[in-house]
DNA sequence: TTGAAAGCGCTAACAG
DNA sequence: CTGTTAGCGCTTTCAA
């Protein structure tokens, strides 16, 4: 590895007009050519850990995610990189798993790498951000919304909630069950007061909380939760899934009971990517993960530039697909 | 930001021994609760940069994956993650979407930002690893096989084509056909290898290579390649997916056409984590994907340390899901 | 526009 | 066991 003293030598200029050069401030154009030019010879590459121990910052930042195997999270991950490389900046991808502790050590990661901002979808409603906020690094969060006072960007869930049940209902369906993830992250919250707000409105007399089930956002939890419902003795006649996941489940207990859904109604909030349903018998409530992911990253590149207003949270409007192979 | 000096001065010791007891070496037992105490009043962390700098490595190794949307990846990183964090290494994930510039961008991060290793799935047969394993750094393949002399671990690809098309013949099926991936990546070009010569003893009057077809590794490749396949004078009775995402394609495209799995029959090389099928419609031959992730980890943490025997390569073997409810 | 020089925070000889 | 000291490679004043 050579370094900036020997590119230098090379070249006969100074250790200093290297590093000006590959920063762009001003040199004479005979000093540049003669400095890229052994640069080339010796295959220089800057040593980024030098520059950031120096500068203090580093053009790298970190998405902490609750799961990576959930393609919501990735699909959001291909949107922040999209937008962060363009500008220069490279993304790490760091898996919570839904841990608090787990996330909490990336996020110390984060600072002792010096790296300029974090983009997160929370673990749970008790994820401090205290420490992190204190080193004065922007921190967007996505998906789920905080206590903190920072930029935001979280998907329309109660409108997601309604319209899903509204379509359900306008089909014919009447005890439509909800099943969501943990209750006390505030986007399935959101969702399930949709729900509620619009099955309320259109059947009071139903129970609802004994339609209402709060699991995981995994497939093992809708599937859980589906069982559950199919074994009450008055089972639900149809079902909004609080997320894509938890759709996945729910479909493949209902299929494996023999009620392939429009027998049994389902909608699912969040786009179902590696389905090998027929693309119509089930209502999806399509959730723009990549582009939550573009608006995040353009967000906190803005922050990172030193941009001071006010903390902003943005709403992304959803897009729903109803099923049409209804009879 | 606190550093070992400040430590040092408050618990009066010198900023070497602060170091040596982040670090495991010999102190007296007061001065490391001195030491300690300082470092807990000063909410002192370690600056990484500064100790990568100084020590021309990071306990940080680069995951450099083609598709972060294919769970079979996602699946992988998990089981890297896993042993890398057991071992105090966290993980980068990069995603070089299946281009060898991108791809090169990353193995250049790697370098600038001293990482102590790489897992790749290489992007494509022409993946440039010279520079790379030049510095010195461990390198072990993954899911695919390259022309260096380095470590790999490849699942039995050809196998998994024989079992997944004998599975097909012994259920009664003829015109096999078969999608797989790109033709100049091994991996692809294995798992074809296997159905072709299965099905030649089987069926030697066949034409294979009209029942035959390359695409991506993508869900569209499978549907586009399934489309292509039904719309022959006499398209097959059955097929044999090549990946993951190809087989959701390929079955999406035959659900649509009203040909529902056992009519036609389906061989799946790799798991369908969120399918709401009917598991049982459909043969999947499961691939270890986690489990690469572990061995590919495990042996390069050896690296790390130090081991130096000849490159190895580890094949694992797969397990054949055959379907259940044919008639 | 250019060079000299002083660190960024940490580690690893080397003495003691 | 402990302290002193010399850098790792780069950026950035400060002078020239």
């Amino acid at each position: 590895m050579s370094t900036i003293y020997d590119v230098a030598e090379l070249a006969g200029v100074s250790p200093a007009t290297v590093s000006r050069v590959f920063n762009g401030t001003s040199v004479s154009d005979e000093k540049v050519a003669a400095v890229r030019d052994a640069a080339e010879k010796l295959s220089f590459t800057p040593n980024r850990t030098a520059r950031t121990l120096r500068r203090q910052s580093s053009e790298v930042i970190a998405l902490v995610i609750p799961d990576i195997e959930n393609p919501y999270f990735t699909e959001m991950a291909r949107g922040v990189e999209d937008v962060a490389s363009e500008a220069g900046y490279s993304v790490v991808l760091c898996n919570s798993d839904a841990q608090v502790d787990k996330e909490a050590t990336y996020l110390r990661i984060a600072i002792a790498e010096h790296m300029s901002g974090i983009i997160i979808a929370t673990a749970d409603e008790s994820t401090n951000l205290d420490t992190i906020l204190a080193t004065g690094r922007p921190v967007v969060a996505v998906d789920r919304s905080t206590t903190y006072d920072i930029d935001g960007v979280v998907m329309a869930n109660r409108a997601a909630g309604t319209s899903a049940t509204k379509d359900l209902i306008d089909a014919g369906y009447r005890r439509i069950a909800y099943i969501g993830g943990p209750e006390h992250i505030d986007t399935a919250a959101e969702r399930a007061a949709g729900w509620r707000t619009v099955l309320t409105a259109a059947h009071p007399d139903l129970d609802l909380d004994g339609l209402q089930r709060f699991e995981t956002f995994r497939v093992d939890g809708g599937r859980a939760a589906m069982e559950e419902l199919l074994a009450l003795p008055e089972p639900p006649d149809a079902v909004v899934a609080g997320n894509n996941l938890i759709g996945v489940g729910a479909i493949q207990v209902l299929t494996e009971h023999g009620l392939t859904p429009p027998e049994v109604g389902v909608a699912v909030i969040g786009s179902l990517p590696f389905t090998t349903l027929s693309p119509s018998a089930v209502t999806v409530v399509r959730l723009p993960a990549r582009h939550m992911g573009v608006t995040a990253a353009r967000m906190l590149l803005e922050r990172i530039k030193g941009d001071k207003q006010p903390a902003r949270t943005v709403v992304l409007r959803n897009e729903v697909q109803p099923a049409s192979k209804r009879s």
